[in-house]
DNA sequence: CTTGGATATATCC
DNA sequence: TGGATATAT
């Protein structure tokens, strides 16, 4: 189940994959922002143990960090620096600091970020490697086909390392279609020639990569209202090196060919794996401070200098290569939690050991319980660990022990049975309650996870382990490299058509934008300006985020600029300061690869006129001036914008008729974008009968799509399960407690100790007896039970209709296993569809897969062929 | 009186 | 395997 060594993949991989890494920005006070909307933009950190002065600060948003705050400072200072701060506490649980806030909400952005991938690597509460190759590999496909096309608005917010902006970096991408022969000649001679056609494809497949984060973060937000940043390289360590990168909320591309000047001033430290001491070690060793230097020394000479294994990782990745997998794991594989006892307050007696002991197994025990419901595991071990004062030095241990219970009090005494064990004198001589050595530090940890058995009594336990092993086996198969396949072109303007039509579209929605902005701008001109500002100065203190300092000005990406720079001459206009001068085209815009490949075509068509059988793709031509002629169109519309309502309204009914939604907004309308946009006049479409949305007439679009509808209704389900379930076992943990019912709006009061009987874990899936003023309180239905409150009926919140008290948890039971019965169905075909492409005997259901996956092998050619061409 | 507290993972011996 | 340690956030 868990595997216990990494995995890697192959050399010939090592430049044909997509990884992203997404980091949430600041990611603890976002929670805390979102949880009280008050707060929202005001500078705000998060602290624990506030007592004193004023707490340790963990984290810090960016309008705290502009006023200088950085974590590792605490409270006071804080408020020194920023009197104005708002300083959110961890929550205290036990006496101790509780973070399961975080955990929940790092583990809502999982849930989304899963949708894209199976290839799911949670990193930490805050931090997710993807695989998205599968995906890129699909949508080059599409390119090809021409059912796709890239969007420049996709883009927004991207950056590529080396560039200024992402419009400079697709530019140059674009040149390469005029002039092939450049570029793959320094592709000859910088790469293995078995390179070659991944090292061709790499920036296509990049920009795709980082269309996919576009989405991934889209859909973050959207369905959390999370931001984060995101990095897109072709490996782990450099997804998350260039992550950091531009923050908060932005995206880093890290382009094959720019990697050698990265490296050249890339501080050794800012790897992953780095940054503690064997990176100082590595570079007083080598006598370096930037991982480009590495270099000046052969593998051989690395592995003499460092150790054998040293010596290879480090030369791969200082040719930025890194082969690590990304491996599926949503589940973490230990629980634990700890507590330092500084000082005074270190525990010096057996009493308060064994209190201390108590809280933090009951805290596990609380985690246990949750894990066990959604993951249907029992942990196998426990390891406890401690740090005493032995003579005045710290001395560390932890000692493991075997676990068969994992309820509180097993917890407990089993800790402290293993710390009696292992010291020399536990207690101080003549005392029977006083420690020999004082504890500065306890930790409990669990782990060797094994699923539970499933002869639970249960329908829920039995359903729950199904669809947990089915999900294992889905996340945990050996994932098949994809290849990157050279495959026929087609033909070469097509695609610059769509990227074109697609550029228009976008262009005419920035000006809709632009004009909403400027009836806006007339209430309230400043504040737009204050927020433009505001987004536009970005500071370059990001610790965090490890920031590479080496590009001293701060970028903007392209469009923000572009759009910005129209936006604010437009409000000049408006509010008639005239010193801005007309409203001229943006230079960005003139010099962008569009107007640089629109001139080219003019000349081009020009000479192209002349002999007549140069038209044989006369469609194509024919409609490029078209598109020329309206980009021209649109371009000196910029000029002469002015009076921006009347063709504002203009531009309105063009955009309801065949446009997506504006630029603007379209992040908060995920699904539609999620979508490839589809050239419906290229290729045969059909409609989803579940959507409505224009499809091709293509079996893996199908698929695809279908997966898109079976992605968003599953996570509804599985959210649902959780809710459920976090309900019913708080239901059960309230019951056991009883008393007093908590106001849904007041603060849930901290369990006090909830002493359980021991045992209750073992029959966590006992029947909850809910009273109905239990489930009201924790549930407010809409209407009143039909009786009185000695009735014994209850709301079911599935189905909206009541049931008996007695019988809810059946009743329960029999929606959870529907749902389940419907998850599992859906597993299957999935499982099996998606295993078909690359199995060779595929079960009659996947027939059609098959065809489609011989079809398109056979089909037609496209421009990315550019990037695998061989002269 | 603590120079970051609480977690998690990986690796070396 | 277990225990100590390193690294990272």
């Amino acid at each position: 189940m868990s595997n216990s060594t990494r995995a890697y993949v192959g050399m010939q991989n090592k430049y044909d994959r997509v990884v992203l890494l997404v980091d949430m920005d600041c990611f603890f006070c976002q929670v805390e922002e979102k949880q009280q909307p008050q707060h929202r933009g005001k500078p705000l950190a998060v602290v624990q143990y506030n007592a004193w002065r004023g707490g340790g600060i963990i984290a810090v948003n960016y309008a705290a960090r502009d006023k200088g705050v950085t974590r590792h400072m605490r409270g006071d200072e804080a408020k020194a620096l920023c009197p104005d701060i708002v300083l959110c506490q961890v929550p205290n649980i036990r006496e101790k600091a509780d973070t399961s806030k975080y955990r929940d909400a790092g583990k809502e952005v999982a849930n989304v970020l899963q949708r894209f991938t199976q290839l799911l690597e949670r990193a930490s509460v805050d931090e997710a490697y993807l695989d998205i190759t599968e995906t890129v590999n699909q949508r080059v496909q599409q390119l090809e086909t021409g059912s796709l096309a890239l969007k420049p608005e996709e883009l927004v917010n991207s950056y590529a390392v080396g560039y200024e902006n992402i419009g400079d970096y697709v530019n140059k991408i674009t040149k390469r279609f005029a002039n092939p022969y450049v570029d793959d000649e320094r592709f000859m001679l910088a790469y293995d020639a078995n390179d070659l056609p991944a090292v061709r494809q790499s920036d296509l497949r990049l920009l795709i990569g980082a269309c996919i984060a576009g989405e991934v973060r889209a859909a973050v937000k959207a369905e959390t209202g999370y931001e984060c940043s995101a990095g897109i390289a072709h490996n782990k360590i450099l997804a998350k090196l260039v992550a950091g990168m531009n923050k908060p909320n932005k995206q880093t591309i890290l382009p094959l060919a720019e990697i050698p000047a990265l490296f050249d001033q890339l501080p050794v430290g800012k790897i992953k794996g780095l940054g503690g001491k064997f990176g100082e070690t590595v570079c007083e060793t080598l006598g370096i401070k930037f991982l480009g230097h590495v270099l000046k020394y052969t593998e051989k000479e690395l592995q003499r200098k460092l150790d054998e294994k040293s010596g290879t990782w480090l030369h791969q990745i200082a040719c930025g290569i890194d082969l690590e997998a990304v491996t599926p794991r949503f589940y973490s594989k230990s629980i634990g939690c700890c507590k330092k006892f500084p000082g005074r307050n270190n525990i010096t007696g057996l009493k308060s050991l064994q209190h201390w002991l108590g809280e933090l197994a009951s805290e596990m025990n609380d985690r246990l319980e949750k894990d066990f419901i959604e993951n249907n595991r029992k942990a196998k071990q426990m390891v406890v660990q401690f740090v005493q004062d032995i003579g005045g030095e710290e001395v560390s241990s932890s000692r493991s022990s075997p676990l068969n219970h994992c309820d509180q009090d097993t917890l407990a005494r089993q800790a402290l049975e293993l710390i009696k064990a292992n010291t020399k004198t536990f207690l101080r001589a003549g005392s029977d309650a006083a420690l020999n050595n004082a504890v500065k530090f306890l930790g409990i940890s669990v782990g060797k996870f094994e699923t539970a058995s499933n002869t639970q009594n249960s329908l829920q336990a039995m359903f729950a382990n199904q669809a947990a092993k089915k999900r294992r086996i889905s996340v945990e198969e050996p994932v098949e490299k994809p290849i990157v396949e050279q495959k026929p072109k087609q033909s070469e303007e097509a695609k610059m058509k769509s990227f074109f039509a697609n550029y228009l579209q976008t262009h005419k929605d920035e000006k809709i934008v632009k004009d909403n902005l400027i009836v806006e701008s007339s209430r309230r001109a400043d504040e737009t300006e204050a927020e433009i500002e505001l987004q536009t100065n970005k500071s370059e203190t990001d610790e965090d985020a490890n920031a590479l300092k080496l590009a001293p000005s701060p970028k903007k990406s392209f469009f923000e600029e572009y759009k910005r720079k129209l936006i604010d001459s437009s409000v000049a206009q408006e509010i008639g300061d005239d010193k801005a001068g007309p409203v001229a085209t943006p230079p960005e815009f003139k010099e962008s690869f569009f107007a640089k490949y629109l001139q080219e075509q003019k000349e081009v068509n020009k000479i192209a006129e002349l002999p007549n059988e140069s038209s044989t793709e006369g469609d194509d031509s024919s409609d490029m001036h078209g598109l020329a002629a309206e980009l021209d169109d649109i371009e000196s519309s910029c000029i002469v914008e002015q009076e921006a309502s009347t063709s504002k309204r203009k531009l309105e009914q063009e955009n309801s008729m065949d446009a997506p939604a504006p630029a603007s907004d379209y992040r908060s309308n995920y699904a539609e974008y999620a979508q490839p946009e589809l050239r419906t006049d290229l290729v045969k479409m059909v409609n989803c009968k579940e959507c409505g949305a224009q499809l091709p007439d293509d079996v893996t679009a199908l698929q695809t799509h279908r997966d898109h509808h079976f992605a968003q209704q599953l996570n509804q389900q599985l959210r649902e399960e959780q809710r459920e379930e976090r309900q019913r076992s708080r239901l059960n943990a309230t019951l056991n407690t009883t008393v007093s019912v908590p106001s849904p709006t007041a603060k849930p009061a901290p369990l006090k100790k909830a002493k359980k009987a021991a045992g209750t874990v073992a029959t966590t899936s006992a029947k909850p007896i809910n009273t109905i003023a239990k489930f009201l309180a924790a549930k407010q239905p809409l209407e009143p039970p039909p009786s009185c409150s000695s009735s014994p009926f209850k709301l079911c919140p599935d189905c909206k209709t009541y049931v008996k008290s007695v019988d809810m948890p059946e009743h329960l039971d029999f929606h959870m296993a529907r749902k389940l019965q419907r998850e599992l169905n859906q597993l299957e075909v999935r499982t099996i569809s998606t295993a078909n492409i690359k199995k060779t005997s595929p079960p009659p259901r996947a027939k059609r897969q098959l065809n489609s996956t011989l079809n398109s092998a056979t089909g037609n050619k496209s421009i990315t062929q550019f990037f695998t061409q061989s002269n």
